[in-house]
DNA sequence: AAATAACCTTAACCTACATTAAGATTAAGA
DNA sequence: TCTTAATCTTAATGTAGGTTAAGGTTATTT
């Protein structure tokens, strides 16, 4: 057992590793002494809805695996305005990637938007893993080459789709999301107001009646 | 001396080769054998102005250094309008990743605006390297997770700001691009048209004599 | 040097989306 | 159960940016 544990986070439970050893098996599964050095580093959090674990300001000292629940990075502009970045819901990672290597304040927030189940590593045990091993920079390399993959596609949408295709292609790319989401968070996400998104919602459904 | 080198392709030059080490230098400088390793595996390319090295439907089969000149990748959309993805200029990469890795034809183009030099390797290289060195996994790692802070400032920017401060913020981020890029690419890259563009160039300068 | 193509600007009009404000619906607390 | 807060919708008016079209400037090519 490990000596000194803060008082918020916990020892991963099996369940929860399992989970996260799962969704690195499509790239490449880890053996036992790797899944064991996981189960020492990585500390699980219960997280409360409309709970932060990041906000502007804070240097982000973690990568962080949703095991349950749903978060939202977001940024506040100068007018006080939330726009979100991403999503993620279970199985999948979130960081401000740039906070966390530079090691400079972040300018986002990351809020639980449903209580929530999460895995944590640190930098420093996160580094090791690197420096050691292999397979690790590999699955963090392909982990973050999927993510460049889909920010590329939201940066094709954004400058050249209207509201309208960017807000279908929203709901078909993540149809778990656009069922669970406020629609004013989609809004924030797709960069319109909910005002705006609403009549687009009516517009798209009065021509699949026609 | 190799085999079977393509007739456009050629040994890369001592030149070539050391500005690509040099931008290793930065994350985790290669040894000798790493230098020979890609010594062997890099080809040499001169592309013309105007030249393509990916066309839509294309798989993207290289990962290519830009050793000299400025290419930019771009989308085209159903109206025939292009929309510029990211600019590569000397010592950067660009590749479309979704394609070189899932082997799926890219919906992207990339081009050269300037006569340019590049370094390419092919995919079946990069495994082998991916395979066998943690330090290539490592430091392919860490050119991605830049570009993927890049990506996602720009998303922020694309949601969150007028024409005209991502204007200010592509010259300001970009300075050794902005002077030698023509206008009608930049408009493409901030998601305006050139026309906009130039009316948003006026407004500032006249607010920069009052 | 002329000719063609690429690039840049101006201006009039038009459209997508923002803003404000009000009311309606749903969900969460006490 | 009542209350307050969060969420969603509708509608009026305003604005950023698009579209079209024309003329001007700078590069390339012949």
């Amino acid at each position: 057992m490990r000596a000194a544990l803060d008082k918020k986070s916990e020892v991963a439970s099996e369940e929860a590793l399992k989970s996260l050893f799962d969704s690195f098996k499509e790239i490449l599964p880890l053996k036992q002494h790797e899944k064991d050095e996981i189960r020492f580093i990585a500390r699980q959090r219960t997280i409360r809805k409309r709970q932060f674990i990041l906000q502007e300001d804070d240097i982000c000292k973690h990568y962080t695996f949703v095991v349950a629940g749903c978060f939202r990075m977001f940024s506040v502009d100068k007018k006080g305005g939330e726009h979100n970045i991403q999503f993620a819901a279970e199985n999948d990672w979130i960081s401000d990637i740039g906070s966390f290597f530079s090691e400079k304040p972040s300018r986002l927030f990351i809020e639980a938007i449903e209580p929530a189940k999460i895995l944590q590593i640190e930098k420093k045990d996160l580094l090791k893993l690197y420096a050691e091993s292999l397979k690790f920079n590999r699955n963090f390399r392909v982990i973050i080459e999927n993510k460049y993959v889909e920010l590329q596609n939201r940066v094709l949408q954004n400058i050249s789709s209207t509201a309208e295709e960017r807000y279908i292609f929203f709901i078909e790319q993540y149809p778990h999301l656009s069922s669970r989401l406020p629609s004013t968070q989609i809004a924030s996400y797709l960069g319109v107001t909910p005002e705006f998104l609403s009549k687009v919602r009516k517009t798209i459904s009065t021509k699949r009646r026609s």
